[in-house]
DNA sequence: GCATAAAAAGGACATTTGTCCCAACCCATA
DNA sequence: TATGGGTTGGGACAAATGTCCTTTTTATGC
């Protein structure tokens, strides 16, 4: 539920040792808005410490989570690779200490290091592999089912998130999720 | 609704014009099943021509689809970055015709050709992209509002693809695709 | 051209989920 | 300590969607 990589963590902050003024860190208190949709960025982040989570928000102002990012995960990478918009705001959940990459050193890099290139490359498969079945069984499941299935990923689930993000991350609303848990709960979970 | 990436398309023509045996071609009639989900493979495809679908089955047997590859669209290629299993089944349409590659020859153009790896990196955030707001919007939009959308962006997409697909595409029974395909018509379209 | 199977359409009903409330509670701070 | 914002929990009802089934239409093989 809340991603990681650390192969990317280890390799960046290897790097960062080497090529202290290429690498930027950045740090973000709690609740802080870092990329907002629809708009031009021209920085990749990576995440050092801490729980962001990645959304898109429409029309009515409902949010719909897309990723809950860990450490080792990157955002605003999207960007390089298509001079576009963003498609999802982040905003770090808890505080945050991330790496920062100007579009021009993060392409420099992914040039010059197979290694980095290679990651990079997997990142964004992985990305992939972890939608497909996500969408797909919060299609096909009821939803007790989907929050069994959070609660063996990430027991403590509960406590760290706030129930209007799980429930956004689930897709449905504040009022079926408390539902839902009470139904788990009278039925001995 | 269907995608496509002429750019990658016309580069790997190009390419295997000047090396005919690493890069292959293979043909399919319609709905056959090209990949089936959790079985290993070693093969990376692109389409030439026809229309191909993606989708993940569950243990009821529903299907979910997560794209349909048009022209360019490349399938196989995440398992080139993590060995692992597919995720999804792939079937064509249509009939179809594919350029292949092992993954070996596939990682040697990643490695040896800036161009291709480039055109590889963009067409993996272009899926990302694209996913995201897909399942956003259906999350969030009531039946009707996501056949117009699709309508929008490909007006004859009931001629072209079965119901069955199109209900499985956006997630929902052929029931109740069935019911607001006849309120939208009543209503006027 | 006929027989059979598959796809499409839709009726009736059950279930799930959302909407709109309101009440209880926590907790920061004036 | 009182006040107000935000989070949580849940009641009552409405709306959306699924399930099950039957009928109609269209495609396909012999």
């Amino acid at each position: 539920m809340i991603r990681t990589n650390t192969d990317l963590l280890d390799y960046i902050a290897l790097l960062q040792r080497h090529s202290v003024n290429s690498i930027g860190v950045e740090a973000f208190k709690a609740k802080q808005l870092i990329l907002e949709q629809d708009r031009r960025y021209n920085t990749v982040y990576v995440i050092k410490k801490g729980i962001a989570k990645c959304y898109i928000t429409d029309e009515n102002g409902k949010e719909f989570i897309q990723e809950f990012l860990g450490a080792g995960m990157e955002f605003g990478e999207l960007e390089v690779f298509s001079e576009k918009m963003t498609i999802c705001s982040v905003s770090s959940v808890s505080e945050l200490e991330t790496y920062t990459f100007s579009h021009r050193i993060f392409n420099e890099l992914l040039e010059k290091d197979p290694k980095f290139n290679k990651m990079v490359m997997k990142a964004l498969a992985d990305k992939i592999r972890y939608k497909a079945p996500r969408h797909s069984y919060q299609h096909s499941y009821p939803i007790e089912d989907n929050i069994l299935r959070l609660k063996r990923t990430f027991p403590e689930f509960t406590d760290v998130l706030p129930k209007k993000d799980i429930a956004n991350y689930i897709g449905i609303t504040t009022r079926s999720l408390n539902r839902a848990l009470k139904d788990l709960k009278e039925s001995g979970k």
